[in-house]
DNA sequence: TGTACATCAGTGAACGCGCGTTCACTGATGTAC
DNA sequence: TGTACATCAGTGAACGCGCGTTCACTGATGTAC
């Protein structure tokens, strides 16, 4: 059958890179091998390497589209009322109990947290980039608390709502959450 | 030379958990191997199997000795000002910078919390119940910020500190982030 | 526009490697008399 | 207390397996004339 076109060929990278980006949240990285990602891609592992050097470079590249999709439209978003709104809904959908229980379709730095802190090269470059751009995202030009706090509120109360033993502990302490953040925001 | 006694075997065992406890934190679950540990703990692989029934026993065995080497003493200290105290030193050591760069002796929920979600059987329920007893540590009487949402804080934000670019950054979101648990404290 | 040929996306078998686990073996420890 | 024997902690080779990666191959795509 192969060879195949240079549109077909972009249309098999960009669903390697998806299945890549939500196979890693849903299982780790360790956890995922190439020939389930390449599967799910509706391919065989053979082809893996006309499209990525290695599986470190998939890695990186998946978790960047991850952050890409999940915040790329909200930096759109220049500034003011527009930016403001963007934000709240971000945190919201963050504290959701859809979030709850989507881990692969979630925040890719909360799922993957543990697995970056020990990574180097590329993939964990990524990671430090992923913080500073949804940490600015979630600064509040008119008070002092800072979006790497609240995003660091936002990624430890979704993992350890994710370590509850019912949802509705889960979904009780996302809720918490949210109130402590508004909190927050009133005090300065 | 083998066989060896009683008390010897206990000291094996002893140090194959401290190992198992340790190198997990460090490199994480996966990327640990059973022959890593007996190495560390001054043994080989083949003797592992007199000690712990299979590498996932072994995990949240050396899981729970972590957890209790952490909060053990703390919640002997029953209530009022003793344990008020024993809170506010865990929160203090938890955002320094001592426990930023060491991770093998650090918090083991947040060395591992990617990883726990994803567990099941005996390591995912020892995770459950170690966010259970160190929130339960976390709570104040006194006023209505839960300990959950203190947790998350402090997981999030060690986290987030290690995924940062320099140690400054990291300490400066510590910092940030004890201040944000002082206001909390304050507002209610 | 049509033809001849080079390219290369995708396949599936094969590679070397490290893993968790098993096993035959050793010899000091523990126990029964 | 001393002796004979069973037990079993620890060793190191071996197992089957899945992994990331490589490779010869296929045949449609892309290109040069």
């Amino acid at each position: 059958m192969p060879r195949v076109s240079k549109e077909e060929k972009q249309r098999s990278h960009d669903r390697i890179l998806d299945a890549a980006s939500k196979l890693t949240r849903e299982k780790g990285i360790d956890a995922t091998s190439v020939a389930d990602i390449m599967s799910l891609a509706g391919l065989t592992h053979g082809g893996f390497y006309r499209h990525f050097q290695s599986k470190d470079d998939l890695v990186a590249s998946g978790f960047r589209h991850a952050v890409d999709e999940a915040v790329g439209s909200i930096e759109q978003e220049s500034s003011g009322e527009q930016r403001r709104v963007a934000r709240q809904t971000y945190i919201d959908r963050y504290l959701s109990s859809e979030h709850l229980d989507t881990n692969a379709d979630g925040c890719p730095i909360a799922a993957l947290a543990s697995e970056l802190i020990r990574k180097d090269g590329r993939t964990k470059s990524e990671g430090l980039q992923a913080v500073k751009r949804v940490s600015s995202l979630l600064e509040d030009d008119v008070n002092s608390v800072s979006g790497e706090v609240i995003l660091a509120m936002l990624i430890g109360s979704i993992t350890l709502a994710r370590l509850s033993e019912t949802s509705e502990d889960g979904e009780a302490l996302l809720s918490a959450t949210k109130r402590a953040i508004e909190s927050l925001r009133n005090v300065h």
